[in-house]
DNA sequence: CGGGTTTGACCTGCGC
DNA sequence: GCGCAGGTCAAACCCG
């Protein structure tokens, strides 16, 4: 326990996860360590604004080209998700909530306008084009982890909706989109099966809770994952060099993130995050803090 | 009956 | 411009 992982190891091991997954090389064989000439440190990427996208879903993109390239490709987002709070000149496409809703507002006021409804006026829908003109689009925290897990959906405590699924393109699993039931709650989150490894789930979650987690408000934390006991994330592909497992330093970037990612999770706080982790993703820390 | 799921249709962005 | 893939909507359906 208590071991102590630098950015680079963890890079590595993200790295070597993406060379697993479709389109990243086939074979689970270990890429050499390299330099990083992009990143400051990848906990320094967590550790920092919650605007920044944790891109760990990227590498499982069937896009990304093998070995090299992958590591290439990662390196410049990586960068980019850095850079995320300068006025670069490279603009990232970032599907973001308030985009989303903008689209969904466009689609129902062309939906309205096909069947010749005239609900646009009392349902305040206005042209989107000119107001987005100019904006700014925010960008929605995101963060992306593995599990090994025989249910798709994994229980972390929050209520959610399922609104939709789609087949994944060279994958026999469909994706599941689902977003948190509570009012004025905007966080989504995808749920998609590894087709290389149908045992891994690979979940994103997008946007921070605003509200407390239903399960806690109840007083059972230890109800959270219990649905899951069957969870296990992938230590061996990636997890277990997650920098935040280090229970040593309960101020880790990890603790950070998770904080961003749950900001009303108090349980997160020092000293008990590590045991309280452990109830929103139990089996992580049982396959991951022995040595 | 209320809340959640399913599923086909639709929209948007992107690459060619 | 066209086709494709991802993301979302919403009606129909299911379930407790």
């Amino acid at each position: 326990m208590g071991e102590v992982f630098d950015d680079e190891s963890f890079l590595d091991s993200f790295l070597h996860y993406s060379n697993y997954l479709p389109g990243g090389g086939g074979d689970p064989q270990y890429i050499e360590p390299a330099t990083l000439p992009y990143v400051e440190g990848f906990t320094e990427c967590l550790r920092s604004s919650a605007d920044h996208f944790v891109m760990l879903a990227k590498p499982f993109d069937s896009s990304l080209s093998p070995k090299k390239d992958s590591r290439e490709k990662l390196f410049s987002e990586v960068k980019v998700m850095t850079n995320s709070q300068s006025s670069s000149s490279e603009e990232l496409h970032w599907e973001e909530e308030n985009g989303g809703c903008e689209k969904s507002r466009k689609t129902g006021q062309k939906r309205q306008e096909r069947e010749g409804d005239d609900q646009c006026a009392q349902m305040d829908i206005k042209p989107s084009k000119a107001k987005n003109k100019g904006q700014k689009r925010e960008r929605v925290p995101r963060f992306a982890f593995m599990t090994e897990s025989e249910v798709d959906h994994l229980e972390d405590g929050y209520r959610w909706r399922k609104y939709g699924q789609k087949a994944v393109k060279n994958s026999p699993y469909p994706r599941s989109y689902y977003r948190c039931t509570t009012q004025k709650c905007s966080v989504k989150k995808r749920v998609e099966r590894s087709y290389q490894d149908p045992a891994v789930v690979i979940t994103t979650y997008e946007g921070q809770h605003t509200h407390h987690c239903p399960a806690n408000v109840r007083g059972s934390s230890h109800t959270l994952a219990h649905g899951s006991l069957a969870m296990r994330f992938r230590s061996d592909l990636l997890g277990y060099k997650l920098p935040f497992l280090s229970q040593n330093s309960p101020t880790s970037s990890g603790y950070d993130f998770l904080q961003t990612l749950f900001p009303s999770q108090q349980q997160f706080q020092a000293p008990n995050y590590g045991a309280l982790l452990q109830d929103v993703i139990p089996s992580f820390i049982d396959s991951s803090s022995q040595p």
